[in-house]
DNA sequence: CGAGTAGTTGACGATTGTCAAGATGGGTGG
DNA sequence: CCACCCATCTTGACAATCGTCAACTACTCG
């Protein structure tokens, strides 16, 4: 009973245009019109637990989420039993893309931690970016985004080593971070370092050796899950790739 | 001159309803008079050769396109001078999808031999898609469709050994051969080892070896560019990752 | 407080990359 | 038509990165 009061109140008070991720979030560019019209179709559930599905493989499609709290995993299911980590998504970011496909989920999403989510029924979507060119084009600008954002993946995957994935992911929680008003050089993972080797490609075991060796070279500081990046600088040389890592630690 | 007479010609006679690709390309679904709205939009122009451009990463983007004959490798510069091979499209795909997000190319494409392609003015398709709803709905059906492939690929980088890595590969060029009508066990390939090597995160050596060790299982044959597979359900095996491999090569 | 999970560290080995040399083939010009 | 050249491909030897296995530590949660 409490917690129906908690949603009617979310409900009544939490919308697009109070939200603080709106420059992030769908609603990005829209007229404060536009924002409201989108809105209407917004629904706000009660938040998710740490190892909760948003939703499965398989499961049939209908709405697209955007992440207002906490942080979501999403992996897919490997033949053998095993899965390949996908993402992890931070508020404002919006996952469920690749089910338009086939109207049926391809991948799962597994809240990391607590997490508040706005759920945007497709179908609804659809018929509102048919009238509203403003949202039809942000809606194609997202999806591009997320294919870029694969294909910079695939580099990662495909030419760079164990060192240069762990600076890249590390950067990138940083920036997100900042760009959300978070610091940008002291922050929590909220994923395992199994999570972390799955996600990069890389067995735990060298993840955690890294974390070590980054320590030992001053780029960081790291105790389990909290993370203080003390050489941001240094950090982009090592995702850059070249040797210039090192000759900028002697710079210093 | 006489390729001006081509081109004319050409202008002519093409056109979706009457192409064979209809059912693997944009039309995919649309009713013949939703086609045909759809055709009036799009240009076609003389073929590229081979190493031709049809975009370079900072281009402008205009169009979309969708290749109707030949091949196309659509690589992404990396900072350090190479680059990554991000995929290699046959007649009926859809590139430039990546480029929407913010007006401006993000990798480059380039022609692997002789090549067709349809230019489908984005900004028109934006404006037809709005005011038909199936095809936005294909627009939205086909860059998820990407995101799907594209996250297909993160597992075989991230997880996938060479082995099963060139596995892949030829079974989705077998695969792709055979919904275009063509033979699903010999074929050529029109790109070079290096550029298969790029793709799959293989050094060449890695994929010339794992050619010759192929034939010498008598899964394929092997010469150059031409490539004959002799044990598809074996090639899956190996796709799977298991050992099975080697035991079904016994049960044979 | 105890048990189980997550993380760390070390030793070792395998896969794959790098370097180098040689083979093959297609294309060009004499 | 042949010879030559350059790019591509192949093969071998070796090295390095990273994964695997195993033991141990440190949290977390009931």
């Amino acid at each position: 009973m409490t917690s129906r009061k908690v949603v009617s109140f979310e409900n009544i008070k939490v919308a697009c245009k109070n939200c603080s991720l709106a420059t992030l979030c769908l609603p990005m560019g829209l007229t404060p019109d536009d924002v409201e019209r989108l809105d209407c179709i917004i629904k706000r559930g009660r938040p998710y637990h740490r190892g909760d599905h948003l939703y499965r493989g398989g499961d049939k499609f209908h709405s697209l989420r955007v992440i207002t709290s906490g942080s979501v995993k999403t992996y897919s299911p490997n033949e053998d039993g095993g899965e390949q980590v996908l993402g992890f998504h931070l508020p404002g970011e919006l996952i469920g893309l690749d089910a338009i496909q086939d109207d049926c989920h391809t991948c799962s999403a597994i809240a990391l931690e607590t997490t508040a989510v706005c759920e945007i029924p497709f179908s609804q979507l659809e018929s509102l970016s048919a009238i509203m060119p403003s949202l039809q084009h942000q809606m194609y600008r997202l999806l591009s985004r997320e294919i870029g954002q694969d294909t910079e993946m695939l580099t990662l995957l495909g030419k760079k080593s164990a060192e240069e994935r762990l600076a890249t992911f590390l950067l990138s929680f940083s920036e997100r971070f900042k760009q959300r008003g978070f610091s940008a050089s002291d922050f929590f993972l909220s994923m395992s370092r199994h999570e972390i080797g799955n996600y990069l490609g890389l067995a735990v075991e060298t993840v955690s050796r890294l974390f070590t060796r980054f320590q030992d070279e001053n780029l960081l500081r790291v105790e389990r899950k909290h993370v203080q990046l003390l050489d941001i600088p240094r950090l982009y040389d090592i995702v850059q790739g070249s040797d210039s890592a090192k000759s900028s630690q002697s710079r210093g």
